[in-house]
DNA sequence: TATCTGATTGATATCGTTGTCAAAGAACAT
DNA sequence: ATGTTCTTTGACAACGATATCAATCAGATA
């Protein structure tokens, strides 16, 4: 048998709503009765039974990680970073796949909300920037927190990382090797992140007085399959650039494909750079010049503010932005 | 307010044990009362409260995954297939990394599934092999289902794929492609498919009167970095051979990358192949053939066993051996 | 001193299920 | 008709927490 509020009432010689008093943090216990009862719980190792609480206080203490995004190491970060903060807190993760395009998309998160009375949702790219889906769930009072979403609503929870800031560094970092043909991979066009990282590039472009070639600009999708298309169109054009960006690691191996099909030399006759840093990002040879963000701490974050909310701390955490570190690898080279 | 089991039973016009009956199909109870019941249940969209059962029934309705493996990718299919299983059932998981070589690990996961009250584990590897650690498990009465485990229990739950026979044929296939001397790089050697794929390898070797040379054989332990080591080893030798095969992807692409700054072609000069098929065997160049296993399959079988037998259905659902597919692409070139 | 006010505490109902156990009904043997 | 056994059903307690609301206590005020 295990121990329950009952056991410490007993043991501390104060009511079980005192208990749980205490262990709920709430307001208006005298000090000495709180310490007591603490020190009671300590004693006896008593951990509150998940299922009563959840029972009667109508919450389940479960959060629930919405995604369609095909990048497992990606996902597998986001979810790492959950449930450490999870774990800190006692609340459980779900994790729940769904397709964006999905006409019922609305109706069906609503509805797996409610049967699993999930408590919050924890919302990744290219949901994030569906705003008529964030719409729906404010409507239907579904509490939520979004990492990297396109419009970011003081008003909302949130966690974004400076997309925009660390593919300007990277670009700038390329024309510091010499380059100034520079193409450019676009990501997938329903991702906040790719226009924040095809800004980023072009402002650099723009502020070092590098004109812009539109045959070496492409649109990809983030997959290596689009990745090598694009890599085949640029380096079958007339004249090919020095140096190519790609939006995120997969299509920069994509890139690396098609050079290599070509009997290109990387880095030596294409520089190449990639974002993300994905598992293959330094399982290619050359290893890929890449940008890394904290994606465990930002999803950690997410949770925890989303969990804040719940228990009125609002103030406590907030939302914020995170910095990408730059990863120089071999596939950049000195022109 | 939702519907309860208080609701239905005014609808169907019995007492609410007997609406619980119905719902957990027990017996003695008449057809026509069952139906009259599963039609109100129905009609009311009634949905069983999960704190309520699990309050009172003791059952958390949880299990989880207990992990100790780099492998992004493996993992997010090992999740993918207990969770779709968990999904049919109403089960959750929770997903639990821990560290296999820590002396405590034993009591820390008797401390983890009492305080969660976790229903069953579901153990990959290399926790699958720790013999200690099952047994330990039994003794403090833990249920749990294990993905490729070492030794095959007929008593226990467990789900294992074909690693020997697929190796073997593997290495018939390099085989029958003209090689006669091939490299070989083991695994992680506490991972029992290590042996497994190694053995399979050796008898298709042998029973081919292919001599063993053992300076192309290297211990590898799965990571990307311990196969490049294992190439640059292989490569510097006075005779090398044509063929390597690696135990898995990752091993096999850090083979890649010692064989081109050899500047070595893969497959011209050198064929290699690798085990897994995670998303890097198609990501490099030339792409990897490989052996895929069916990893999401797998381990919903092993949640599906470990639920029936909480519901007493043991009988209905087997520990069960799976089949793994051969993937050929450009890696692998006829002598 | 008596009264009021706000902080602190506890008795008891309650959440929505399952478990216990006894009662009622059906079927069969005597 | 009576007893026996087995099937089917329901009344009510119980799981372990939180919610309600009233009681008590301490300090301030008149």
């Amino acid at each position: 048998m295990s121990i329950t509020i009952k056991d410490v009432s007993k043991d501390a010689a104060v009511s079980i709503k005192t208990v749980s008093r205490v262990i709920n943090n709430e307001a208006n216990v005298a000090d000495t009765t709180k310490d007591k009862v603490l020190a009671s719980v300590k004693k006896l190792g008593f951990k509150p039974n998940k299922s009563a609480q959840s029972l009667r206080s109508k919450k389940s203490y479960m959060l629930a990680l919405l995604y369609d995004n095909p990048n497992k190491s990606y996902l597998a970060d986001v979810q790492s970073g959950i449930f450490n903060a999870c774990k800190a807190t006692g609340y459980n993760l779900v994790i729940q796949e769904c397709d964006y395009k999905s006409i019922d998309l609305n109706a069906e998160i609503v509805e797996f909300v409610q049967d699993f009375k999930i408590d919050g949702l924890i919302i990744t790219p290219p949901l994030s920037d569906m705003e008529s889906f964030l719409n729906h769930l404010d409507d239907s009072c579904i509490e939520y927190s979004v990492i990297a979403p396109s419009i970011m609503n003081p008003e909302s929870l949130y966690v974004s990382s400076n997309d925009y800031e660390a593919s300007y560094a990277l670009t700038l970092e390329i024309i510091k090797y010499g380059h100034k043909d520079i193409g450019f991979i676009k990501g997938h066009p329903k991702h906040s992140a790719s226009s924040l990282r095809f800004n980023g590039y072009l402002d650099a472009i723009k502020n070092n007085g590098i004109p812009i070639n539109d045959s070496w600009i492409k649109q990809g999708n983030f997959s290596f399959k689009s990745g090598f298309n694009a890599g085949v169109e640029i380096l079958h054009s007339a004249k090919i650039p020095t140096a190519i960006f790609a939006s995120n690691d997969s299509m920069a191996a994509g890139i690396m494909k098609s050079a290599q099909m070509k009997g290109m030399q990387i880095p030596n006759d294409l520089s190449l750079v990639g974002f993300d840093d994905s598992p293959i990002a330094h399982q290619l040879w050359p290893a890929l010049t890449t940008v890394k963000q904290p994606v465990e701490k930002m999803a950690g974050h997410a949770a925890k503010i989303l969990m804040a909310k719940f228990d009125g701390l609002v103030e406590k955490t907030k939302s914020k932005d995170f910095e990408s570190e730059l990863i120089i690898r071999e596939s950049l080279k000195i022109l």
